[in-house]
DNA sequence: AGTTACTTTCAGTAAATATTGAAAGTATGA
DNA sequence: TCATACTTTCAATATTTACTGAAAGTAACT
């Protein structure tokens, strides 16, 4: 097998995994793809590589800016952007976790809130299943808030020794 | 607010969760209905609750028994079939955890075990670095592997004691 | 200030995904 | 064994989501 093969069973694998996990595939290969990459790449390197637009190529490379798993890089004396990506695979899976922490965790969380405040509800089964169904999804959603808090802070050799020791015993 | 206000709103959030992490809107709605519904619901209801399709109403449902999340109830003396969701929400996160793992994370593990295993790459650093990568996210992938059967094994409040206390000191 | 080399936008289109509804299938019990 | 009351299937359709490509925008150089 060719290096170029292998590179291209990963980028393939990463966006199926991203489209499995409601992320663009587009933008989950150009991820994939710059991982690899040693270099920086150019919009038409990305385009010509995944075979795709200079519309869809663009817009994907903005998203993955945003997320901030991408950076622009100017090289000295050349007009044409050139693009960059994270390497540090726990940089990178912790950037995941925080933004989809921000943009769904949190609406989630305010919500559920929000719902066990309502009061002078009739006081019956049917209340009070749905209030501790409500109460307990809460203390999950919590809980794993707290744990993607604690995942940000972490450092990774100790985040998995500390955890794995747990199940050790 | 009422109470099935309050639902409802529980059903269209879980909904909208679920489509973005890759779930079937309807398969989360009508798992979100059977969390709160302390009764079992006949697919007539389902239907009229969520305003859907015969059709979509059965393959959903039949989905969630596939991932055991809902269970046939057959009533005494009464044809038509009744359905029950698990209610309890650590068993329910479990069994999401465990199917998704077996789907997808799994393959990934196989893939990323096959890249390591290429030989004959000629030694330069773009091979240095495309391997270096692969054994990086496959380190990642195998620790949320063991921590995904750790899980499994747990109970919820011994886990979360445990867990949490790693980020306290 | 014009030309060139690029980047961005977005309306139109394509692809993927979900839903419907009617027909076929199945089990119950009269 | 037939009629009834249900469930299941799946081709057609609708909806959602992603992609294209050409036109408009921008910045650097002459």
């Amino acid at each position: 097998m060719q290096i170029n093969d292998a590179k291209q069973q990963f980028v393939q694998a990463w966006g199926a995994l991203g489209s499995q996990w409601g992320i663009n595939k587009t933008m989950a290969q150009i991820h994939a793809l710059m991982m690899v990459s040693t270099e920086a790449l150019s919009t038409e390197e990305i385009m010509e590589q995944l075979s795709i637009s200079r519309g869809n190529a663009n817009m994907n490379i903005r998203e993955l800016i945003d997320w901030a798993l991408v950076s622009k890089v100017f090289k000295h004396g050349v007009r044409r952007d050139y693009f960059i990506g994270e390497k540090d695979v726990w940089k990178i899976a912790k950037q995941v976790a925080k933004i989809r922490k921000t943009r769904e965790l949190d609406p989630i969380l305010k919500l559920l809130e929000e719902l066990k405040q309502i009061s002078n509800l009739p006081k019956n089964e049917e209340t009070r299943h749905f209030q501790k169904m409500v109460a307990d999804v809460h203390k999950l959603a919590l809980n794993v808030d707290r744990l993607i808090d604690g995942v940000f802070k972490a450092e990774e050799s100790w985040f998995w020794d500390k955890i794995l020791k747990i199940f050790a015993k």
